[in-house]
Formats: structure tokens, sequence, C-alpha cells
RNA sequence: GGGCGCGUAGCUCAAUUGGCAGAGCAACUGACUCUUAAUCAGUAGGUUGAAGGUUCGAUUCCUUCCGCGCUCACCA
């Protein structure tokens, strides 16, 4: 028998010997005075002369992290909301049965106590116990105390035994809460309406990638989990929800890596009658104010590690910068790489190729399909020129139409349109425009991807009938951002891999795993 | 999908050139009524991810498979 299973018999059965001290096994509830983070801010001043002068009966609950026997009495930790307090647990107070009840406790179970507060010897806030109550038990032994838990694979499989042993992964995802709201709380500020859109569409829209697919069965018809709201979002301002957001899940079929996890969380926000100019301000405004709220002030830290060494850099939240696609490749041109282009160089397809050239004589290869259109080229050196260098939050605008379908081009270069993303960490984290809202014209941007998509690039969007229907109808004037939150997030905490951020992030199914039999269903 | 790397006790890690698989924590037994990585004495715990191969002998070398990580490709 593996050692695993023999501490998971030998606790089941000190479980029948709890209930032979007439203790239930699984209780329903505990009645508790205080959370123990609720004593540790109450107490923590309270000095041992306070406490003795007047004495605070508490109930707590919580796991037991720690047990220190000595003989006839013992010093405990219970971890519960957080916070760790220390118990101490003495024959003479708890009574013969207590005792008893005390030593066929292990490591991980819950319990309830009631006693009284008092400071050890050497000053610990402690719970003088006079009674015990069994709560629950943990039949399976917790990681080591010291270490903690840190094989990757096994803190993503068991997420649950991650939180318990690692402090900081439970502040990651409160922080990620914090995120949230006070993301909500902005765009409700500015009376935005919360609503809902269809996870499962019949067209695949609002974004360049690649769907999964399920099936119907009544109505046998093949539906796409989204790629994004957008097309939905945009019908609403039509209908006269003048400003919509959502926050909710994406789903994209493409690989993982240390920014890409098949499903991700996106806020996306439309606002009537305002344009790219007005979104990147509210955009700008929203992320500030969650980066206050999730660590207290506008500057987060943020390792970069490069040949061994960790660089920690500050993001400052309250200070960005702003430049134009054209205007950043100029600015992040490399030196090795002849003297920098100028705007003009972006005029005509053959400099555009002359410059990707020298790009890709001087520094690392970027790829270049010379029959794309020469705007995806420009988007595609952008990339390789200049993102690596976007740390600190950077929004840069005007995008070439023909990576941006569903945006309005400039009045006076239609070959560039209003649209932003902003950067930091070397990542994208959001993406607005204005919002195209000419029927005729969101027709002929399809039926340009149609053709990418003939000459293979199966991303390219598909035809929409009924969304330019709902143009036709007519749309205000809008601007629409999406921010991708779990990178947000990542920014915010100083996690390197969106995994750190998704509490149960897509892992291959464990061998022998319902999921692994469901996936070969032969081997049964 | 390609390349590189990793997989040893429940957890965290060792094992010299291919030569007896080991430690700490956790567990178990005992001592201990103010400890805090408690301490002290003792005990048990292994198909070294799986299968095959080379060898007198494999944790170590080779092949295949499984899982994970990094990276490239893909991914506005």
């Amino acid at each position: 028998m593996a050692l695993d299973e023999e501490i998971y018999e030998l606790r089941r059965q000190k479980l029948q010997q709890i209930e032979a001290l007439g203790q239930r096994t699984y209780p329903t509830k505990y009645e508790f005075t205080h959370t123990l983070p609720q004593i540790v801010t109450d107490y923590s001043p309270k000095t041992g002369e306070e406490l003795e002068s007047a004495r605070v009966n508490v109930r707590v609950a919580g796991r037991i992290v720690a047990i220190r026997l000595m003989g006839k009495a013992s010093f405990s930790h219970l971890q519960q909301g957080g916070q760790k307090l220390q118990i101490y647990i003495k024959k003479d107070a708890v009574g013969e049965q207590g005792w008893d009840l005390f030593k066929l406790l292990d490591l991980g179970d819950h319990i309830g106590v009631s006693g009284y507060l008092f400071r050890t010897r050497t000053g610990e806030l402690s719970v003088h116990v006079e009674s015990i109550t069994f709560l629950s038990k943990d039949l399976r032994p917790l990681p080591e105390k010291w270490h903690g838990l840190t094989d990757v694979e096994l803190r993503y499989r068991q997420r649950y035994v991650d939180l318990v042993v690692n402090p900081e992964v439970r502040d990651v995802f409160l922080k990620r809460s914090r995120l949230v709201q006070s993301l909500r709380r902005t765009f409700d500020s500015h009376n935005f309406v919360e609503v809902e859109t269809p996870m499962m569409q019949p067209i695949a829209g609002g974004a360049v990638a690649r769907p999964f697919v399920t099936h119907h069965n009544t109505l046998d018809m093949d539906l796409y989990l989204r790629i994004a709201p957008e097309l939905y979002l945009k019908r609403l301002v039509v209908g006269g929800l003048d400003r919509v957001y959502e926050i909710n899940r994406n789903f994209r079929n493409e690989g993982l890596g240390w920014r890409w996890n098949p499903e991700f969380t996106m806020l996306e926000a439309y606002q009537a009658y305002t344009d790219y100019q007005g979104i990147m301000n509210l955009t700008q405004e929203a992320i500030t104010e969650a980066a206050k709220a999730v660590n207290g002030s506008p500057i987060s830290k943020w390792t970069v590690s490069e040949d061994g060494k960790d660089t920690v850099h500050e993001l400052d939240w309250s200070n960005w910068q702003r430049f134009t696609m054209r205007e950043a490749i100029l600015k992040f041109w490399p030196e090795k790489a002849g003297a920098k282009p100028e705007m003009s160089d972006f005029s005509s397809p053959d400099r555009i190729k002359a410059l990707v050239t020298r790009f890709n004589a001087a520094h690392s290869h970027m790829a270049y399909d010379p029959n794309e259109p020469a705007g995806k080229t420009i988007a595609s050196l952008f990339e390789s020129v200049a993102e690596e260098h976007l740390t600190q939050p950077t929004i840069i605008y005007e995008f070439p139409t023909a990576v941006s379908p569903l945006s309005k081009q400039k009045p006076d270069e239609p070959d560039w349109t209003e649209r932003f993303e902003i950067f930091a960490g070397q990542m994208e984290i959001s993406n607005g425009f204005s919002e195209l809202n000419d029927p005729e014209d969101q027709r002929r941007r399809f039926e340009a991807q149609l053709k990418e998509r003939e000459r293979g690039d199966e991303e390219a969007h598909q035809m929409d009938e009924d969304y330019i229907r709902a143009l036709s109808y007519g749309m205000p004037p809008a601007g629409g951002v999406g921010i991708g939150v779990d990178r947000v997030c990542m920014l915010l905490t100083d996690s390197h891999t969106i995994r750190d951020v998704i509490l149960f992030p897509l892992l291959r199914p464990e061998k022998g795993s319902a999921a692994e039999n469901a996936k070969n269903p032969d081997h049964q």
C-alpha cells in the first residue's frame, strides 16, 4: 500500500474514533464570534495585561496548519480567511475528552474552538482553548510546511492545495477580484449598462482568431464559442443602449503560452457619440483606477528576467505615453538597421518592403509575405520593432486599415484607421477604435476579409449579414474597446504566466481520469 | 506541431565515471504543560513517470510512449 493510502486509511480510522468520542464527523455549521482576520486586526494592538483585565471570549474556526505538542499541552495554528492564529490547548483547560479529541487531530483538519484571548510568554496573540469542536477531516497529507507546493503541474491541477499552502497565490486571486470590481465601478460610474450576449454564436465574429466548434442537437446546427462579443454589443448600440459593457470569457482555439489561454476574460465596452479618443481616455482612466484599487498605488512592480538576472521595473499607471504606430516604428527602430525611417517610407508597398529588408538584414527575422496587403506588413513591422520596448503603459494609435476590419478610417488617410492598442510589460492589453458604422463600407471590409480567407488566412473575418442589416438600421457614431482582464491582472500582480492569474488553467487530462477515458473510449 | 530540458518517498531535494537509492519535513511509537521550521529517542515509508533495449550490474547510457516546463511557430 502506498504511503498516502496508508495515511488515508489511518485518518479514516481516527475519524471513527472521533465519532466514538461523541463528535459529529461532518457537522453542518459552526457559530463563530470572529473571523481570524477580525481577531488579528482588532486585538493585535492589545497588550497581554489589557487582554487579562478585560477577558475577550471568542469562538473561531479554521484549518489546523501547525501542531507543536509538548506532553499534556500544545500550541497549534489555525488558518482561515488568509490569516493564521495560534491556539493553546492544555489538558487542564479542555478536560480529558477534549484532550483525547485533540490527540486524534491531524494537520489539515478543520476545527472550531472556544476560549479567551491572551498573549504567550513570547508575546504572540493566541486563543486559550476551553473546548474543541471537530468540523471536518483532512484525509490526505498537506505538502511540506516550509517549502510549500512548488511543482507547477500539481499547483494547477490541484489549485485547492495550492491555495491552502501558498498564501501569495490566494493574494493574487483576491487582487484579481478587486481588479474586476474596480473595472465595473468605473464603467458603472460613467452610466454604462452591463449586459450578457451569446457565448455560443452561429458565426464567430468580432476578432481575428480560430474558434472552437460545438453542436446543438435539437437544432442540428454547429455553433462557435465566441471569440469576441463585439458584434452583439454593437447591435445593442443600434438598439439604443448607448453605453454597454460586458465582462466575460472569450474562447480562441490557438496555441498556449505565457500570455495565452484558450479561454480568457475580456471586458468590452461601447459608447455612443464618442470616438477612439474618447474611449481611449476612458480606458486609461479605468486601468489607472484599477491599478490603484489593486495595489493601493498607481505603481506596480514588474520583474523582468534577462540572462538569469532580474530587473524590477516600476510600472506607473498614472503616467502614460502615446505614439502613433508609425511614430513607434521610427522611435524604436534598431540602430543596427541603419538610418531611422521617415514617415514617407510608409507611403508605398515598395518603400515598406525596403524597410522590412533593412530590418531583417540587421535584426531577427520577421515573417513577410510579399502578397499580403501593405498595411498588414506595417503592423508586423511594428510588432517586431517596437513591442519589446513597450514596458511602461503606452498607447499606440492609428492602425492600418488592412488589419482593422471593424474600425473607422481616418478622414484624411483612408489607409489608416482611428484605432488604438494599449501595451505594457511587452503585452497588448487593450484594443479600441472608432466603430465602423457605415453598412456598405462594412460589407466591403468583410468582402476584403473573405479574399484574405481565400488566400489561406483561416482567421480572416466571415461575412455576417445580420450584423450588416443591424448597421443599416443606423448605428450612432461610437467608440469601443476591449480590455484583456487576465493580462492586466498579470501586470498588476507581477505574474509572468497567464496561468498564475487563472484559477483553473487548461492542462492535458490526468492519466486514468474520466476526461482521459472520454478522450479514448476504446481503451475502456 | 518543431527544438531544448525535466520527471527519485505524501512534499522539498540529494545520489561522484554505470557499482548497496539517501536526507529534511510530513507519518507512526515514546518523552516533554509557553512552543513557534519546537526539541529529544526510535520506527516505517521506493516498480527512481511507463514499456523495451545495451550491460555482470542502469536513477545514470539508448529507443518509444506519457506528463510538465522553456522556446520557436501559430496567436492583430
